[in-house]
DNA sequence: GCGCACGGTTGACCTGCATCAATGTCGCAG
DNA sequence: CTGCGACATTGATGCAGGTCAACCGTGCGC
């Protein structure tokens, strides 16, 4: 999930109009906003905190498809139902629209959906780079290229600091890899010791952005 | 990509009017019909053939995001740029729109915009499934799932017979599950001596499907 | 027919990452 | 301060799938 726009396409008065749609909400870290196959009721826009979106296995295999930043939206596939399951990682705020206000406002603002399309597009575009790192790239490389766009996404909430934080666990980093927990670990160490990274409780340093980059684009 | 129902949300009178903005193209096995990061200049409508659709890595490294079949729609991201490189397994016919006829038909029809949003979230809940396969699970269960979701597309494409046809390479297969050619080929061959499929040049014939599923799902 | 290229299969071996297990670190309840 | 639980790191070992290589079948150009 992304950094999203479609504030962007509304203009003042609009924004107003559906500011006031919106219920603001409170999830405690580990809370889940709600799970996949739920009837999709509702439109969540995050406005503090991250929040991981997830697919199970029936034995329990997890997949994480992505992290939610304050900014993003979720639910607006507009399907009958969630088609993954999304929790709080942190204490996360959000702004809650219930489903059928929401696609009101949309049915008033036809430019909208334009808009709409063009976000889900991007998603896919996202999800095709994550069909690539699973398939086709070494762990080195999809640590490298988790910490680069991770690095890309708070730059554009403005959160532009060298140390990149990392409130997500090991585990779900691994899950959204592909990866084990102790591979995560041990690939950090190996960064670590090459001078890219240094990993501090909050997150890592990064004090080599070049080496990092090439190992993610190479 | 997935069977379309744009059509399906087309009246009669809309059916032959978009009809007759489509310039029918015809492709050779292996013959390019556009590359990522081209200019998106026209959207396709398959109507016979296949076509791989994938992306490469600096070092040729190739993920194959899916295959389309006919029926299916390309280029309806509505982006600038294409986001996949796309090429005919097999002698592939199509029905072309240039992009801005294409988008000036929609313009017209804004019931189309939504039908078009689903369709987008569609595709992205396949982008997650086939997520979850590259990041979580095991070869046998790679190749499984692939072959029920050939089995389930060709199906609602008329074609039900028990052979299922594989005109693609083993390499292409190979890249779309994330694995080498040698690795799908022996769990072909494990597949065939457990009696799930009999392996015939033309694709395979599915012996025992519900031990296919149980592969595919578990 | 012959040879050759191409795609597929199979076997032997290797390795990157998983697994299993021990140990460390931090925060918090009592 | 102490003990405990959750999470992270590190080491030792295992194995699924990758790599390398030989071989086979089919089709096609000559």
């Amino acid at each position: 999930m992304r950094q999203i726009s479609i504030c962007s396409a509304l203009d003042d008065h609009e924004l107003t109009e559906i500011d006031a749609l919106s219920h603001p909400t409170a999830f405690a870290a580990k809370a889940t906003l709600f799970s996949q196959d739920d009837p999709a009721s509702a439109v969540f826009n995050i406005t503090e905190g991250m929040v991981r979106l997830y697919r199970l296995l029936p034995d329990g295999r997890r997949q994480i498809v992505g992290f939610a930043l304050s900014g993003d939206f979720l639910g607006l596939a507009l399907l009958d139902r969630y088609g993954v399951s999304a929790d709080a990682i942190v204490d996360t705020k959000v702004c809650r629209f219930s489903r059928s206000t929401f696609t009101a406002f949309l049915d008033k603002k036809p430019h909208l959906l334009r808009r709409l399309h063009e976000f889900a597009s991007h998603e896919l575009s996202l999800a095709q780079d994550q069909m690539v790192l699973l398939g086709r790239r070494t762990a080195d490389e999809r640590v490298a290229a988790f910490l680069m766009s991770l690095v890309e996404r708070f730059a554009r909430i403005g959160h532009t600091s060298i140390t990149l934080p990392l409130p997500m666990s090991r585990q779900d980093i691994a899950d959204f890899l592909g990866l084990t927990i102790e591979t995560v670990s041990r690939t950090f160490s190996k960064l670590a010791k090459s001078g890219a990274i240094v990993v501090v409780p909050e997150g890592v340093r990064l004090t080599n952005l070049p080496q990092i980059k090439a190992l993610a684009t190479r």
